[in-house]
DNA sequence: AAACGCTGCAACCGCTTGCGG
DNA sequence: CCCGCAAGCGGTTGCAGCGTT
């Protein structure tokens, strides 16, 4: 599918017969040919070169967003999810700079991510996109959701490849993760002290990161210190099955201010000593296919009941 | 089956930044 | 320091495709 924007020239383009709108295969055989003989750099130049009658800044976004190799197509994980959402609350709509820490991803891809599916889902909310609700919304709710879906998705498949590998008569644990019945808090392996993902694909890894505290025990959320932030060998909790999880928000005087960020203002300032709650629908999310929508209606409405109820 | 509405995303626009002369 | 050009970046647009009525 080709979105395609309507043809208007200047009189000045129409004179250079300079070509808009969707790219043909000829033109892409010819930029990929081109820039595989004489590599990328001086666009403008380059489209000439090509025999294209393009702008050197047509070009230049055609291979980037579309033409280039490494570019990975399909579906976001929900690890890359989490990592946007990670550094958006970092840099804001630096999309350039959120892409370089998503190997194969185009800031345009990212972008347009943000703005069909985040800010969809808040204006469903009624809140106001990258307003302070939203954010606390994103970072104590959807986060840690993300964070269960990609604990619970990797719990699983060691399960399932346990399964293929050990005793099938000394195995006595469930064949799936512990799912509470009613409303657990976050719920993490114990093996989830400190989190550290790889980037499928990619040869370069990542870590997702938080800058809390998540309490499988207490129902209690806590801004990790600055000291522990800035040296992760300090993370890990190797008592309690807590879930560490480290960043530096705000290095940069980013958009957003997330030293004035209070867990309990998620329900919206009803009830100021609330515990945070991650809460978890009925049913088992977590064994649904992961498709790639931020977070779905249900989860929303608990979402939505919590911030009404004011827990 | 036609009309309509919604969504995803490629591509464009305009502003900013970097750099050489 | 200023100017002009090229490249980079973020915001916006608009259409194809799909689902719903």
């Amino acid at each position: 599918m080709l979105g395609v924007r309507k043809r208007i020239c200047s009189p000045r383009e129409e004179e250079s017969e300079l070509r808009r709108g969707p790219w043909t295969l000829e033109e892409d055989t010819l930029l990929t040919h081109y820039i595989t003989l004489h590599g990328e750099g001086r666009w403008n130049m380059l489209a000439r070169g090509a025999g294209l009658k393009r702008t050197g800044k047509s070009c230049r976004l055609r291979w980037l967003n579309y033409l280039k190799p490494d570019i990975k197509r399909g579906n976001l994980t929900p690890q890359e999810q989490l990592l946007i959402l990670e550094l958006h609350s970092k840099w804001g709509n630096r999309w350039s700079k959120i892409a370089q820490h998503l190997p194969g991803r185009t800031d345009n891809e990212i972008k347009n991510y943000w703005r069909t599916k985040v800010q969809k889902e808040a204006r469903q909310l009624n809140i106001e996109a990258n307003s302070k609700r939203f954010l606390d919304a994103v970072r104590s709710y959807w986060m840690p959701r993300l964070i269960q879906k990609i604990e619970q998705a990797s719990y699983s498949s060691s399960l399932t490849t346990l399964d293929s590998l050990a005793d099938r008569e000394v195995r006595s644990t469930p064949s799936h993760p512990p799912v509470h019945n009613s409303l657990p808090t976050l719920l993490c392996p114990p093996e989830s002290r400190f989190t550290h993902y790889s980037n499928p694909g990619s040869e370069n890894s990542f870590s997702v990161t938080s800058p809390y505290l998540l309490s499988t025990n207490s129902n209690t959320i806590s801004q990790q210190p600055d000291e522990i932030l800035e040296n992760p060998s300090l993370l890990g909790d190797p008592v309690c099955n807590n879930l560490i999880l480290s960043d530096t928000y705000n290095k940069e005087g980013s958009s957003y201010d997330m030293d004035g960020f209070n867990v309990a203002s998620v329900g919206m300032g009803t009830h100021d000593n609330s515990p945070l709650e991650c809460q978890v629908a009925e049913g088992n999310w977590v064994f649904d296919s992961m498709e790639d929508t931020l977070w779905n209606m249900d989860d929303m409405w608990v979402f939505r009941d919590l911030r009404e109820t004011g827990i």
